[in-house]
DNA sequence: TTTCATGTAACTTTATATGTTACATGAAAA
DNA sequence: TTTTCATGTAACATATAAAGTTACATGAAA
């Protein structure tokens, strides 16, 4: 399975949109993130539903944050996306008829729920409020160690 | 990306072997759950090498298990596998230039690490023989509860 | 020497994320 | 009104990785 980077790129999206008022067009994020306009469009659909972000047609459109950078958190952007698998593994076979699949089940299922539980609740802690601190300290450190160009 | 489901093949397979004597074919076992000989050859190709299992070629030839159930734990026979990658998200690019990538990153990789590392300690804790005889319990109150048949 | 079983390479299939093209929709500008 | 710009989305293409399949070499027992 190709690994599943939606989340990565999404808030990557957000957090550059939270440094400078917008609106910013799919292709000037593509641009900055090094992909297309329409893989953008896909990963906004859903933050936009549920209204996290707008977006405008035409002249001057394109995408603007609508919501509390302090009250969104990683796990609330996860769910926008349509909750994807968070692990690569899973089960044979999901209700087995075989005793010894329902063992082997039982005992996997119960460290991939803790695992996922302490990825969501973890998620849940940091809001993009955070992120965009964090990436301001970075910012401000950046000067000190070579002024290497901020990429995108 | 499809999901991996070797574990829980490779796991099932190991606790069948441990229910009666062998050796067991590659075709046997390739009939109980419900897939190719070949691909328990694949799976099994890492446990033979660190020696939790052995081959034989030729007649009466097949599977056997060569190792202490209660210390191998599902981690062992994960590792026997060869690692494979546990989450299914992962970030766009690992070592980034832009700052806002690398704040993204480190607050995913943060969260992924814990998820992965409480994963392992989970899988660690689990020994073979622990497995056994949880099914052996299942065995028991299985005439209890309808006599379902025991597919593989 | 025949039969059986593993070992393995090569190929096919399937699932899923990502990338691309094409075009409809709607809004602002000319 | 017409043109230009931008999103929305379907359809198709590509990439990656697991799982399934075929074919054949290797080696052991009958």
């Amino acid at each position: 399975m190709k690994r599943d980077s939606r989340l990565s790129g999404v808030l990557h999206v957000l957090l550059h949109m939270a440094q400078q008022p917008g609106p910013f067009t799919s292709e000037t994020l593509a641009k900055a993130m090094d992909t297309n306009p329409v893989v953008i469009r896909r990963i906004m659909a859903g933050l936009r539903e549920i209204g996290y972000v707008r977006s405008e047609k035409g002249h001057g459109g394109g995408w603007t944050i609508a919501c509390d950078l302090s009250k969104v958190t990683l796990r609330d952007v996860y769910a926008a996306l349509g909750n994807p698998p968070l692990l690569a593994m899973g089960n044979r076979t999901e209700a087995p008829g075989c005793l010894v699949e329902q063992a082997v089940n039982a005992a996997l299922d119960q460290a991939f729920d803790d695992a996922e539980a302490l990825l969501l609740a973890r998620l849940g802690e940091v809001t993009l409020a955070m992120l965009g601190e964090d990436l301001r300290k970075r910012l401000g450190s950046r000067k000190h160690q070579g002024m290497k160009a901020h990429r995108a």
